[in-house]
DNA sequence: ACTTACAGACGTGATCCAGA
DNA sequence: TCTGGATCACGTCTGTAAGT
């Protein structure tokens, strides 16, 4: 039903029905309930795409994520999702992969969906060529990025402070008398070389034992992880702390150690990171950096919100991370 | 035959204006 | 003054007419 119909059936013409549909004044009040009750009676709809065209909004927000099977991502993007619906704002969700010019075309793609505005998770989106994207595709639609920042007049950001996370984990070993730590990471992403940094600062301020900060890459999937720790243990036998860029690579190598024979924590203590839920249901139940990513979607959507009803909003916001102590250390 | 320009269509909101 | 009809604008696509 259009509100031609509409209009054809209650006797009236089509713009009178659109005064009533949104409650404007200038309709007779016996002329209002008919055209309501017709609205109702034949389940009226608004065509969103044909208000669109009117009003420039299509209450469509873009959101791109690299990787939709990133747990911790996923979780963020359940409640912006649910958050934005709650708005009146539709989601189109799109999985990007991690390849910088496949972004750039996912930004191009919601420029011509004409989206009122862009969310990007995670920090993977911090990089020139979709800042350059951005420029030039989307200049004046308002972008958050959960966990990055790009300096662009229309670019906010919110960011988990995971370089002074990564420190706190290190201080947390170093206070359990342990010096040989070692850093796990997959990819190097803006957010892991961020922790990589934190690593560093740690070993310097905490351990300070001049010797190389022990920072070793590793696939993402299971047994990379796994034989990469296997590996660890076996040319380096005195490593005693061990810290992994995710709870997922944390778990891996929490198994590997196990059938290793190298006791979690009593000969090695092991840190994951992101506090999900992998990290209570591992044996034993794995400390981990919490990172606030709830939180931190949180902070985003309220941000997009409020820039989409001409609020004021800071640029850059920081999201303090803290540990919990779990059974691993 | 091909290219270019223009009009009309889509659904809705806003505005103008005539009639009661 | 109130009510409601007519018209325009929005962005893009399609079809048709005109020109080369």
């Amino acid at each position: 039903m259009t509100i031609y119909e509409i209009a054809k059936i209650a006797g009236v013409s089509a713009s009178t029905v659109s005064r009533v549909i949104n409650g404007k004044p200038g309709v007779n009040k016996e002329t209002r309930k008919r055209v309501t009750e017709y609205l109702e009676k034949y389940h009226y709809s608004p065509n969103e795409a044909a208000r669109g065209l009117v009003t420039g909004s299509h209450k469509m927000i873009g959101v791109l994520i690299s990787d939709m099977r990133t747990a911790h991502h996923t979780d963020g993007l359940a409640y912006i999702q649910k958050e934005l619906a709650s708005q009146g704002y539709l989601c189109l969700i799109m999985n990007t992969g991690h390849g910088d010019e496949d972004k750039a075309s996912y930004i191009q793609q919601l420029s011509q969906r004409r989206v009122d505005a862009v969310m990007l998770i995670g920090s993977t989106f911090e990089s020139q060529i979709v800042g350059k994207a951005i420029s030039e595709y989307i200049p004046r639609t308002p972008v958050v990025i959960s966990n990055g920042y790009i300096d662009l007049p229309n670019v906010y950001g919110v960011i988990a402070d995971e370089r002074n996370g990564t420190v706190e984990c290190v201080k947390h070993l170093a206070s359990q008398n342990r010096k040989n730590l070692a850093f796990i990471l997959d990819y190097e992403t803006p957010s892991n070389l961020l922790k990589v940094e934190g690593f560093k600062f740690g070993l310097q301020q905490y351990i300070n034992n001049n010797e190389v900060p022990r920072i070793i890459k590793t696939g993402p999937d299971f047994q990379g992880v796994y034989d990469t720790t296997r590996r660890l243990m076996e040319e380096h036998p005195e490593t005693d702390g061990i810290i992994y860029s995710e709870d997922p690579l944390a778990a891996s190598g929490l198994r590997a150690l196990h059938e290793g024979n190298y006791a979690v924590p009593s000969r090695v203590a092991v840190i994951g990171i992101n506090n999900s839920i992998i990290a209570q249901i591992t044996t034993p139940t794995l400390t981990s950096l919490d990172n606030m990513l709830l939180e931190l979607s949180m902070t985003c959507v309220r941000n997009l919100i409020d820039v989409l009803q001409g609020k004021h909003v800071v640029k850059k916001m920081l999201i303090y991370s803290h540990l919990v102590e779990r059974e691993s250390t």
